[in-house]
DNA sequence: TTGCGTGCAAAGGTTTTGCATGGCA
DNA sequence: TGCCATGCAAAACCTTTGCACGCAA
């Protein structure tokens, strides 16, 4: 891997991602964040360049959004965000880390009885959280959001 | 919902996501599937028309994908793929359902303890099936594909 | 006859890349 | 001094949309 420098359009990319480490952004997102920080803005290839970088180094990981045509990003420092899986609300964007014992059984049962070896940190589940969840059982009581299936339940 | 005419075109294309309900299909692959089925070609705007009034009727399904910058596509018929994860191989592209009552263990304990509702049939688990990892394994003995944690496992 | 299907081209949005210049080490 | 970082513009890529015409019902 190329050397890093250390200038200053990306230590406050870096720092901005690290302070909301449970929040993915787009390039959008950030670009804006970085205008609105000071005078100094970042341009997007910029931005996307030093992202790119930062997946390679293993500070932040880039995913595919359900509901945003972007790309997100999302910085998972040096913990372990690649062994549990992440909930991800479709309606407000939160993301929650779930590290829990029942999600490591069911990697196990998978890998013995399916043969298959779910990579965790990869994968998101996703959901409602529960304020969303409520909101919208007020609204469609009928049939949950997003369902296509046309099975009643 | 607009009414749907039974195109020789919509049809090739229906039969064809039929044939394979366990794989997933960008734009791309089903214009030069459909191309070399016949002289016959499918432009792209008819594809994406098609398939996009597909996933309206809930015959067909739209995903990103992790790895591809594109949108993937998977008939789902009639059956109900709203209410159980899909295990998608990150190498050999291999989709596959899984209906298993310990995944329905996780979901319950996720909304009771996590206060989260996850949406399964939109949720994919990422990761190798047996077939690659045992690959995967031969060729990189030290650490597994894709994990930038850092971390020795 | 009505309105959806189809192809073509153009537009729209996102991401990558080439090139020249500036800055870090 | 040698790379890497940066901005700008252009290219590349994917998806959607407008329009004119064809075809199903």
């Amino acid at each position: 891997m190329a050397r890093v420098y250390k200038t200053a359009g990306r230590q406050r990319l870096l720092d901005f991602l690290e302070s909301s480490p449970d929040r993915q952004f787009t390039v959008e997102e950030l670009c804006a964040e970085m205008d609105r920080q000071d005078g100094e803005t970042s341009r997007k290839s910029t931005v996307y360049r030093h992202l790119s970088k930062l997946c390679d180094e293993g500070l932040a990981r880039k995913y595919r959004s359900d509901t945003q045509s972007a790309y997100v990003y999302q910085y998972v420092g040096l913990g372990d965000c690649c062994h549990h899986f992440h909930l991800k609300c479709v309606t407000c964007g939160q993301l929650v880390h779930l590290e829990c014992a029942v999600s490591e059984e069911l990697l196990s049962h998978i890998a013995d009885h399916h043969g298959f070896e779910v990579d965790s940190g990869r994968s998101i589940l996703y959901g409602l959280c529960e304020a969303c969840a409520s909101l919208e059982k007020k609204q469609t009581p009928t049939h949950p959001r997003g369902c296509t299936c046309g099975h009643h339940h």
